[in-house]
DNA sequence: CTCTTACGCTACGACCCGTAGCGTAACTCC
DNA sequence: GGAGTTACGCTACGGGTCGTAGCGTAAGAG
């Protein structure tokens, strides 16, 4: 849940549970994932241009103005719906750096296999072109929720001795979003935009280019 | 032009000198271009999801029939009208390898200022992934068109010197392929997703990272 | 001058949008 | 308990777009 509701709700939640502070009936925490669940199952069934308020709101067994209560639009309710599937990405430790760097693209590989985050990704990136709002909302909810894998990749491997430490933070910030937006954009861009399959064997060669351009210029 | 009207329209193009074989009234190439540009100006001013075909035919002093006579739908029409911008793009010799990564970066993030190709280019990639005729539209009227960037950098790196020279085609192909989809890819992501300004700076950064990525192995 | 095709225009049923209004349900505070 | 407050489901609505059909006219080819 990411919680950008168009009304109140202002603490972080909006479960049964948790009050919000205010008096009244309060939100139905089940209505909430049984409509971000409906999205989803929409988009795969039709797409994002085809997915309409209206059909979300059968699918979940709610009143479409239920819908509009909640979420102001298409828009931010896919963003909602989709940032809860780059939160199952995660970063086991493979041993060494090239190992995790390939296991990463993977995941994210067979992320962007299921149909529901292709199309609605590129779909909301493309509405928030014109929209700062939404942009602020991927980025909050999506990209530096993902940031955290680089950081946790580079870590453990400067901690194997991998790669240097640094000092500057803010060159440290840099090269983590020059790295997060070097994997994440190839890999969509390989997948959704040239349309050739992330197999393992691609994955092995774009790893070790990008290997190489990490360690570089203290070897040479 | 990228001809794939859903009509007749056999051999390449459907200009008015052209008489594409058939006998009756050609169709109106000013059209075309009218149409085009319209569909331009209309991404501007709507972005894609409120652009419609009934304004697309206005703006060009058609008529709304016109439009479906030549293009299935939105999808294409915009495909179309999209894949002339990047047509603009081009690769003077800077002399050498890098300076000419940095030029071709700093032009494609030049492009993907403006706001038509922004959000159109992102919105018909949404679309594709669930119609397979539209991703092969895209591959040949954009991705492969601008691969010839890659292979005429490359081209020219291998005769400088700066690059080794491969012989298997096929490993030279992977090769291009990786390398557009690394530049494409990630200068899309760090504009569109990660919504963070390409300027000179970070081209810098990330130039030098490709370029170590490329020449790591042989120096290793 | 005839044949063929493209064009502009109008009209159409179908669908979705986003909102308003109402009565009811759920929960808090007194 | 009741009063107050908020969420919910339902219905209905004007406004807009969709994609197509039908017709008469315009523009080249032979």
């Amino acid at each position: 849940m990411v919680s950008a509701m168009r009304n109140p709700s202002p603490g972080h939640d909006t479960t049964t549970g948790a009050t919000h502070g205010r008096t009244g009936r309060p939100r139905s925490a089940a209505a909430d994932t049984a409509i971000l669940a409906a999205t989803r199952d929409a988009l795969v069934d039709l797409g994002w241009s085809k997915l309409t308020m209206s059909d979300v709101s059968a699918r979940a067994g709610v009143a479409k103005t239920t819908l509009y209560r909640r979420w102001a639009g298409k828009n931010e309710l896919v963003v909602d719906a989709v940032a809860e599937l780059f939160d199952a990405l995660e970063l086991p430790d493979r041993g060494s750096l090239e190992a995790d760097i390939e296991y990463v693209v993977l995941q994210f590989a067979d992320l962007l296999r299921r149909p529901e985050a292709r199309t609605a990704l590129m779909a909301v990136v493309a509405e928030s072109t014109r929209d700062e709002a939404l942009r602020d909302r991927i980025r909050s909810a999506i990209v530096d929720r993902q940031k955290r894998l680089v950081v946790l990749g580079r870590e453990r491997a400067q901690a194997r001795g991998e790669l240097p430490y640094e000092e500057d933070e803010v060159l440290t910030g840099r090269t983590t979003d020059l790295i997060f937006d070097v994997i994440a954009g190839t890999v969509v861009h390989r997948a959704l935009v040239s349309s050739e399959p992330v197999d393992e064997c691609w994955v092995a060669t774009f790893t070790a280019l990008l290997m190489h351009g990490l360690l570089g210029p203290p070897q040479a």
